[in-house]
RNA sequence: GUCCGGAUGGUGUAGUGGCCCAUCAUGAAAGCCUGUCGAGCUUUCGACCCGGGUUCGAAUCCCGGUCCGGGCGCCA
């Protein structure tokens, strides 16, 4: 039983003189007196429905006009081409129930008439998705995941998932969720970085995974959260210059997608999307650096990561993506490969967006003595990687990868301000409900 | 963690010592209106984050707390 027979949105004039059955929320009712105006609100758009006092009676009329705002609805009436309505259709009712009505008053406002803070919004995030332009951006992600899932399957890339429950911290550095796992300690998983970097050893040569990654950083600000989407590929027999393709590739052909198949959800955030031009401009950490300290004159060693601000004014100065390579091997993990005749540089990479990083990845170790003197390097305990390590030692082939952040990529995509947008249930430092 | 800013009806806001039993918009309730499309009009309802202090008088100033926003830090 499907109680409705099409959506606002597919609706038009030539299905004039239709029977059609709409369900959805109560948008708004403009009420002229003998004629009143309820515009019903799904997913894909906004209804007309018509109620014409004469037509209906005076009782249907009355509870007709009556519904809460948000109140969750059924019409069923007939399609008529109408010049006076929006979008050249209106909808004349004979039946109209109220599946569920609405409380009053409404803890924000759907129609967007009315500003709402975020918190607000967050706080009632059920309601606040019934924004369209709110949903609009959850609709694109799903877009932006169709796209890359569907690219990775026609480069015959195997879907996998990892374990998020793990038992040790298992590359330093950053926190991991402590949790209770029977009479054990367990974490939950940071990245699935080993893991894939394993099934290249199981032979499975190409995978992905997109899946939730948690990190304990106290860190507070717009683009950082403590649970995050990361879209993770691994490839055998490829270097960091082959996943960097890729990943260019990866990214433009979701700008495309959603261009080409969002065109609702874009006009209902009000935005022209420019799919980028490939390839992107490539930049190694040493120009960066020089272009930094010449224009803006920025004061940086070689082998500091990049703060903040020299990140914004290469994201200004160059003004579209970009990557950044050849990172100094100090800064970056383990697992990134140095290069041979310079091993103070490595073989890593990040993808820039002009607002911020999107995406890292790198040409891997893949040689087990070099791996354990990396760990050793960084100020690790080799013992701790064991379950790691043993993938390296009975033939490993040489590989390549790199983790990419959803929300980030959307974020950016859409030009919303703050992550949060990006993510339906966010989770930050302090928020943890709903 | 730190620096800056903020907290006023359900929502978004105005108000920096008396003009405020608090402004405007939206909303809600009631009424008028047959083509609205952010409909219009009339009436009504609904708020100064918590605690302490200064003052004749505090939404406004001071102290403490809580919460929120933004920047930085942190972010293999």
């Amino acid at each position: 039983m499907i109680l409705r027979t099409h959506y606002s949105g597919d609706i038009n004039a030539e299905l004039d003189g239709k029977e059609v059955i709409l369900t959805g929320f109560a948008h708004e009712m403009r009420d002229l007196g003998g004629i009143a105006f309820l515009v019903l609100r799904d997913r894909k758009g906004l209804a007309q429905v018509t109620l014409v006092k004469k037509l209906l009676g005076k009782e249907m009329f009355k509870s007709a006009r009556s519904i809460s705002r948000e109140s969750v609805v059924m019409v069923r009436g007939n399609v008529k081409a109408e010049a006076k309505a929006p979008r050249g259709y209106e909808i004349l009712p004979t039946e109209i129930q109220v599946l569920n009505a609405a409380q009053v008053p409404l803890p924000l406002d759907p129609t967007e008439k009315v500003e709402c803070e975020l918190d607000t919004r967050l706080d009632a995030r059920f309601m606040d998705i019934r924004r369209p332009s709110v949903l609009a951006a959850f609709e694109i992600e799903s877009a932006v995941l169709q796209s890359l899932r569907s690219y990775f399957y026609q480069k015959g890339v195997t879907e996998v998932f990892t374990p998020k429950i793990v038992a040790a911290a298992t590359e330093g550095g950053t926190d991991l969720f402590p949790i209770s796992y029977f009479e054990k300690e367990a974490f939950l998983n940071q990245s699935p970085q080993l893991y894939k970097q394993m099934l290249m050893s199981a032979g499975m040569d190409r995978v992905f995974e997109i899946g939730p990654i948690f990190r304990a950083e106290e860190h507070d600000t717009r683009r950082h959260l403590n649970e995050a989407i990361s879209i993770d590929i691994e490839f055998s027999f490829v270097d960091d210059k082959d996943v960097m393709e890729i990943l260019e590739e990866a990214v433009a052909g979701a700008y495309r997608y959603v261009a080409e198949n969002c065109r609702y959800q874009l006009e209902v955030l009000g935005l022209d999307l420019q799919v980028p031009k490939l390839p992107f401009k490539r930049i190694t950490y040493s120009e960066a650096l020089e272009l930094a300290a010449e224009k803006a004159g920025v004061k940086m060693q070689w082998g500091d990561d990049l703060d903040t601000e020299t990140e914004r004014f290469l994201g200004e100065t160059i003004g579209e993506h970009y990557f950044l390579t050849d990172w100094p091997s100090s800064i970056k993990p383990y697992y990134t490969l140095p290069y041979e005749d310079r091993p103070e540089v490595c073989r890593g990479f990040d993808l820039m967006h002009p607002r911020m990083e999107l995406a890292s990845g790198a040409q891997r170790v893949h040689d087990y003595s070099q791996l354990v003197e990396r760990i050793k390097g960084k100020g690790l305990d080799p013992d701790g990687f064991e379950f790691y390590l043993n993938a390296f030692r009975y033939g490993m082939p040489p590989h390549a990868g790199w983790g990419l952040g959803l929300s980030r990529l959307v974020m950016t995509m859409l030009k919303l301000e703050n992550i949060r947008d990006a993510v339906l249930f966010p989770r930050d430092r302090r928020r943890l409900v709903p």
